[in-house]
DNA sequence: TGTACATCAGTGAACGCGCGTTCACTGATGTAC
DNA sequence: TGTACATCAGTGAACGCGCGTTCACTGATGTAC
């Protein structure tokens, strides 16, 4: 039962976007490739007339999480006004370190979200994922103006991550104490960076 | 061919260690009974004389993990001298954040290890990981003495291992980049507690 | 535009494999006398 | 202390299951005339 050329077109961006929730949710090992397909609404024997391999979905998956999440701070960095992009950029913070964004069964943050995995994914996934990552922190510093250097963007980026990964790993066990490191991280991160450039 | 009592327990404490070293390079998904049996000089079969479950291996790993990490802290902790105490966190905090820590297969912190996988794990070893991070946060807190209050111990933790997950994260994609991750995040905690309460 | 046929996206059975777990068995240890 | 026997830690075959991948097949689409 051929299909139109659009059609499996989207049947393959389909099978993309499933994914990508999946794998967030539960990791590249924890989803199958019957799975994926199912999610879109198919079943698992034609996943081959679209990817070679489960890798080479983890990696184009991988991918387009990570491209989209340099956008959306690539649109703040591209905003004129400095006060404007600081009061963005706070917001961006704030909701990256809010209750909802660790209680998501697919974290927001891809890069938090496959950051423990990477060590063990073959050479594309994380090649793919190295690529976006860099990417991100460019604009992550960019976005921060004036307010910080480069290598203090690093850094914040890095404390952001931790605090995400470290609140969702005690959600179920210790909620208190996730709510803890979430509250202590914002007002650690969001009043440094608004003050002005403090040189800590 | 029935062994020692003493024998046994041996066997099973070899079998905790080597998971342990196994959990840790690999996740508790990508190591099977047999293989941590194996590591430990044994036939899988034998693996349910010790262990209910693979899980209940997990969450035994787990907790003795956290708790070696956490009797680390509470040494640095019970220094009396506040100069060296500060000397010895410094130097602990330099320790997690070196090229080493990052480049052993086996990461040195536990709770930067198992973080990402929590969230899936089942509620016995989330509740081992749980109670074993909130007793090395309150040990984490107290090691820093006056330089910090809990809240910002709690911050300074999840900075020191998000710096850890991310450098590792990209360390065979982008080495330059994890490179730097690690500096920065090096030169931002530290510097940041080696000065008197800031406040920031 | 209409017809004939090759293409190929999707289906679902089947493959070999490794997983967690079970089980009958072995034989030295631990124990009761 | 010596003997007889029950215990149980460890072995290795076997279980059902889900995995990634392959393949023969279907039939509407795309194309050549």
């Amino acid at each position: 039962m051929r299909i139109t050329k659009k059609q499996a077109a989207e049947n393959k961006s389909r099978v993309v976007a499933g994914a990508l929730a999946l794998f967030r949710a539960k990791g590249f090992e924890g989803v199958g490739v019957a799975e994926a397909m199912r999610a879109a609404g198919m079943t698992h024997g034609g996943f081959y007339n679209h990817f070679p391999s489960k890798d080479a979905l983890a990696a184009e998956t991988c991918r387009q999480a990570l491209a989209t999440s340099v956008a959306k701070v690539e649109a703040i960095a591209a905003i004129a006004d400095p006060d404007e992009r600081r009061m963005k950029m706070t917001d961006y913070m704030g909701r990256y370190l809010s209750a909802q964004a660790r209680d998501a069964p697919a974290p927001s943050c891809p890069m938090a979200a496959f950051a423990g995995e990477m060590p063990r994914q073959p050479k594309p996934v994380a090649q793919a994922y190295g690529e976006g990552l860099r990417a991100y922190l460019a604009a992550f510093t960019a976005a921060g103006g004036e307010s910080w250097s480069r290598k203090e963007a690093l850094a914040r980026f890095a404390a952001l991550a931790g605090a995400l990964i470290l609140a969702r790993s005690v959600a179920e066990s210790d909620p208190a104490l996730s709510d803890e490191l979430l509250a202590a991280s914002k007002d650690d991160l969001i009043l440094a960076s608004g003050s002005a450039k403090s040189g800590r």
